[in-house]
RNA sequence: UGGGGAUUAGUGUAAUGGUAGCACAACUGACUCUGGAUCAGUUAGUCGGGGUUCGAGUCCCUGAUCCCCAGCCA
């Protein structure tokens, strides 16, 4: 209907441009990405990362890195560090506008002290338990509490009491004066300080009061002069309030800070958009921390958990995080994206950037009879075909190798186009080679040894009387494989929503238990040695693999980021009986 | 059953009163020294019911379904 070469834009982005086209804030954007340090992040904090950052950027605005810590019971530096580590290594830049809500403490503490002045909050000296019951159900209205009428006095010397740590924990708080009967609960009278004497990660001890999430957030928005307060639909119902608190701040101030109240304070507008959720995972930081704690997974960076530290170990790149969330969009639909869009975002990247090598997982000795012992061939083998400029390089060839046991059937089904007894194919980047006979184990009954034959005349892999052969398996040369550790990966869980259970079911009755498949004896192609972690390989045939921190100099481990599209086995897969 | 949001192919996401499009998935086929990659094609959608209009995914009315909210968590 438009032009369709337009790119399309998501309502977040359309709200901007139409605020840049009433000069609403000036022409600025300024965004942040707020998370509490409490856990580690996830692919759903990616989500949050990108688009904020990305907003920042797009808009040649300003992107803040802060750190929501208003509840120091359950923070801590660990998270602190491994948040900053995580942002920085998406590709968020925050220069040196990385900050604490807790450095805002006294500033909002302030701001207590004027809504106490105003005639619009006080000290209630109500239990939690008390409080709950006073608030009121969704169809009955609150009852005001006992110390709602106490004088401004009053209030400004228990409010300093309550600083100077003369009460103990959960005694009295200070409270909003707003309306008990208010069909949005959050505006019943809600909760602005709590005490609590616990020792803060960046305030350390300075502090026994600590301001609560909803009273504390629009400030830390409107302290650093965010224009557009980016978070996740749950808010929705809190955004009243963060603007009544806002509002009444500024009620008698005035926009030269003539007067008794002083400068109006900036008002950011909070935009809520929906929370990532992807299939065949769990996102919310609870759950993935009883994973861990449970040891249902090795820690918070297990390459099978979707934190960004897991992704990161599986093998996943900044890049190809981006990729993702920009793939999948923004709106306000509590969707659930389908997983296999991330796994695409990391192989459409690694398909044109890693090196192919090759690696046989479970190793099956082919003997090749017409070949001399103790001779070796040097082949040339291509990088990757998908970029010339990668380069070649020489892999061993000789009598005995290795090839994958899946690569030969005793008897092969049909449209099997691999090794079977009489047929001929091509190792990649060698010879035609044919099966001729092979050994069995009495006992066992399973294949133990190929014996095969190699037609020197298509070395390179091409035959110069132009027959062809109908598949292409990779090998390594038994001689000279160095072994390695290989971990092969699966959905944490089985089904595509775990959550998705009975009453009484617990979601982990859905976890996978074939998630991690160890495979101690894979033989690898020699020029892998001495691999650093990190590094990213395609083993050919099989998919995209990245060197575990795990490796020592003398074992190779490596990681399964994503395997290649296997069409083949999607075909078994469907012929298999039922 | 009070309040706040939402609903477009299997999954996501556009269309801002004027031809319902794109991506992923699925399925065909072509090509191929990775059963990879690539290319071409096919299937498939406006939550229901009314209304306004020359014309409705879009506006109005009405119903349904889903998500969020009664922490001194965020």
């Amino acid at each position: 209907m438009h032009d369709a070469a337009a790119p399309s834009r998501n309502f977040i982005q359309e709200i901007i441009d139409h605020d840049l086209e009433t000069n609403r804030w000036g022409g600025r954007v300024h965004t942040r990405f707020p998370p509490e340090p409490n856990g580690y992040l996830h692919i759903g904090h990616a989500k949050s990362i990108c688009l904020n950052y990305g907003l920042a950027s797009q808009f040649k605005g300003l992107f803040n890195l802060r750190f929501d810590d208003t509840n120091p019971e359950k923070e801590e530096e660990e998270y602190v560090k491994s948040i900053i580590y995580d942002v920085g290594w998406l590709g968020a830049k925050w220069d040196d506008r990385l900050v604490f809500a807790s450095d805002y403490f006294e500033k909002m503490y302030e701001f207590a002290v004027e809504l106490i002045k105003k005639g619009k909050a006080y000290v209630c000296d109500l239990t939690p338990e008390q409080m709950s019951q006073y608030r009121g159900t969704a169809t009955r209205p609150g009852r005001p509490s006992p110390n709602r009428d106490r004088g401004v006095d009053e209030n400004l010397d228990l409010l300093a009491r309550m600083r100077a740590g003369e009460f103990p924990d959960g005694s009295r708080t200070l409270r909003a004066k707003i309306d008990l009967a208010s069909p949005n609960f959050n505006l019943r009278d809600p909760v602005m300080y709590r005490i609590l004497h616990a020792e803060h990660h960046h305030a350390r001890d300075k502090w026994c009061i600590y301001p609560m999430y909803d009273w504390a957030h629009g400030f830390e928005d409107s302290i650093e002069g965010i224009t557009h307060s980016i978070c996740t639909l749950e808010f929705e119902n809190h955004r009243p309030l963060y603007d009544w608190f806002i509002n009444v701040v500024n009620e008698g101030r005035t926009a030269d800070g003539s007067g008794p109240w002083g400068k109006k304070i900036h008002h950011p507008q909070q935009i809520e958009f929906a929370r990532l959720e992807l299939t065949h995972t769990v996102m919310s930081k609870r759950k993935l921390l009883e994973l861990v704690k449970g040891n249902h997974v090795k820690g918070w960076d297990d390459p099978r958990m979707p934190t960004i530290s897991g992704l990161r170990r599986r093998g996943y790149t900044p890049e190809s995080i981006r990729a993702f969330c920009a793939d999948i969009g923004v709106a306000k639909f509590n969707s659930v994206i389908e997983i296999v869009r991330l796994e695409n975002a990391i192989r459409d990247e690694l398909n044109k950037t890693a090196p192919r090598r090759m690696a046989v997982l479970r190793p099956l000795k082919v003997v090749i009879t017409n070949y001399p012992e103790g001779q070796t061939d040097q082949l040339d083998a291509v990088n990757n075909p998908e970029d010339a400029s990668m380069g070649s390089r020489k892999v061993p060839f000789s009598r005995e190798l290795y090839i994958e046991r899946d690569d030969f059937r005793e008897e092969p089904p049909k449209g099997y186009h691999r090794l079977a007894p009489g047929r001929e194919i091509r190792f990649r980047w060698a010879f035609f080679i044919k099966c001729e006979s092979f050994v069995k184990d009495p006992a066992t009954g399973e294949v133990t040894e190929l014996h095969c034959t190699y037609d020197p005349a298509t070395r390179g892999g091409d035959a110069p009387d132009g027959r062809k052969v109908k598949a292409t398996i990779h090998w390594v040369s038994a001689a000279h494989a160095i072994d390695a550790e290989v971990r092969l990966y699966d959905h944490l869980f089985s089904v595509p929503r775990p959550e998705d259970v009975a009453d009484g079911v617990d979601y982990k009755t859905n976890l996978n238990a074939n998630s991690l498949e160890v495979l101690p004896a894979a033989k690898l192609e020699p020029g892998l040695a001495g691999s650093s972690a990190g590094t990213r390989i395609q083993f050919e045939r099989h998919g995209y693999f990245s060197v575990d921190p795990d490796s020592s100099a003398q074992r190779l481990v490596f990681n399964r980021t994503v395997s290649l599209r296997d069409t083949w086995a999607k075909v078994e897969k469907a012929n298999a009986p039922k």
